[in-house]
DNA sequence: TGACAATCGGTGGGTATCTTCCTATAATTC
DNA sequence: GAATTATAGGAAGATACCCACCGATTGTCA
């Protein structure tokens, strides 16, 4: 659905907002099931079916730059016994970002209250 | 279903011979996902859907000293970008199974077409 | 012969990631 | 304001493995 860039789109905000909280939680890093399971939670019940979605979500985040990624350690990953995971961390300027956005919902909050009121 | 010991299943069967039939071609060990899209393109299309059957299988296989089993290196895996995968052998043990059922077999149906014969 | 116990098959879920295809929609351009 | 175009979203499927549960069946024993 083509961009306005310097956008966040409300599944990139929300990649922004669980990977940051986690930091924040002695979590350094996060990986794309974990966000799954976060977002169902916090969104409540309804399941994010979509993975691809969320997939490409991340990899396009990568891409601009808010995030990093590395692959963890496939012997780790043996280990435990499951599928190798792929390991991001929020970067300066995915935090940069996640404030601008905030910023401009707050403004455009704003700017609508207003119009409200003077209407 | 409670079974006749020393008797073989169909999934067991094909299991068996699927692995042979690899050997024979220069591939040394198998493992589950090939195998089911062997039995897919052998018994004609119909999916095999349930993965679950499949692998409980090779393992009661392995259980029973029909097969034996390792992992693939995990690093191999990931260079190659795919989950890892348990790699299989058929064993002599499961080579006389194999030979033992399909004379068990063939007797079988000697006997029923003697049985029609003289009715 | 009839009841019991064992086990098999299928379904569905969990662990993880990625790709391709089609459609819908929003942002630009004219 | 209309036409174009880029891009996001969803569905489906590929790659691999495993577990828990339920119901059906079948061999065995009384």
């Amino acid at each position: 659905m083509r961009r306005k860039q310097g956008t966040l789109l409300p599944i990139e905000l929300s990649i922004l907002e669980s990977g940051l909280e986690l930091h924040a939680r002695q979590v350094p890093e996060f990986y794309g099931f974990l966000i799954a399971k976060q977002l169902t939670e916090r969104e409540g019940a309804r399941k994010l079916t979509a993975y691809g979605t969320l997939y490409k979500a991340l990899s396009r985040m990568e891409n601009q730059g808010l995030l990093t990624s590395r692959w963890e350690d496939p012997v780790n990953a043996a280990a435990s016994g499951r599928p190798r995971r792929r390991l991001y961390q929020v970067t300066q300027s995915g935090q940069d970002a996640l404030l601008a956005a905030r910023s401009n919902v707050d403004r455009a909050v704003t700017v609508r209250r207003q119009e409200l009121m003077t209407s």
